[in-house]
DNA sequence: GTACTACTTAGACAAACTTCGAATTATGAG
DNA sequence: CTCATAATTCGAAGTTTGTCTAAGTAGTAC
């Protein structure tokens, strides 16, 4: 829970991260690291009503179904999808304070930067 | 070289990543995907004069040399450092625009951001 | 109930990754 | 030149990851 309030540079650059820190941001940096994770990260967050349901994501990816739902397991169980049921469809939107944590940590000039929970 | 003007959320989650940058943002992500190197990075980017040579480093990893010279091999691939030897010793530094890229990807409010070159 | 669709889980396998020890290159000191 | 130090390169061992097929769960329609 390290407030920092210098502005010199990105928060990665400006003190060496904790083990534990670094380890933390590296479950959630892995489930992104990936172009088929990175994909579908967007296109759910770009989804009309910001939320895409399986259906229509599978399409766009020369993968089974069951590659497709192994990947969004990934994202969600890193904390950067959320998914729900809705009759015969899951749907899965994009958890903001997630993909904030990731940007703050990259970001420069982002101001006054809490690492665990950028999100205010 | 898609500028992108609007500013509701975060790029990645403003319109669908094409294959290609999906690819490429990928490999370095995959290079910060990891809990040593992201602490690589970060003890780079926040050591004294913005460099540190390789034996500032080792000390902090219960890891061989080599390891580390391999993790270093890896972000400097990836465009994140970028080193040289002066005398005995070598220095990596951070490469600002490839740290400035990964945050503008998940940042919102970054205002007009040109995903190719987010520097300026 | 059966049949069909949407999605997930389970198991298997190849490719990629992390790490090591040993050998190698590069530089400086005597 | 020889020796010592800093760092990298080179295989090899063990682990993790991405993908598949096959099977299972959840829901809708009849």
């Amino acid at each position: 829970m390290t407030a920092v309030t210098t502005r010199c540079c990105a928060p990665i650059a400006r003190e060496p991260l904790s083990e534990s820190d670094a380890a933390e941001l590296a479950v959630m940096l892995k489930a992104v690291a990936d172009p088929v994770r990175l994909r579908l990260l967007s296109m759910i967050g770009s989804h009309a009503g910001g939320e895409a349901c399986v259906c229509d994501l599978t399409g766009a990816f020369d993968l089974t179904a069951p590659t497709i739902s192994h990947h969004l397991k990934t994202l969600r169980t890193a904390g950067l999808i959320d998914g729900e049921r809705r009759g015969t469809w899951v749907y899965y939107r994009i958890v903001p304070e997630a993909v904030n944590k990731l940007g703050a940590l990259f970001t420069p000039l982002a101001g006054p930067v809490d690492l665990e929970l950028a999100s205010a």
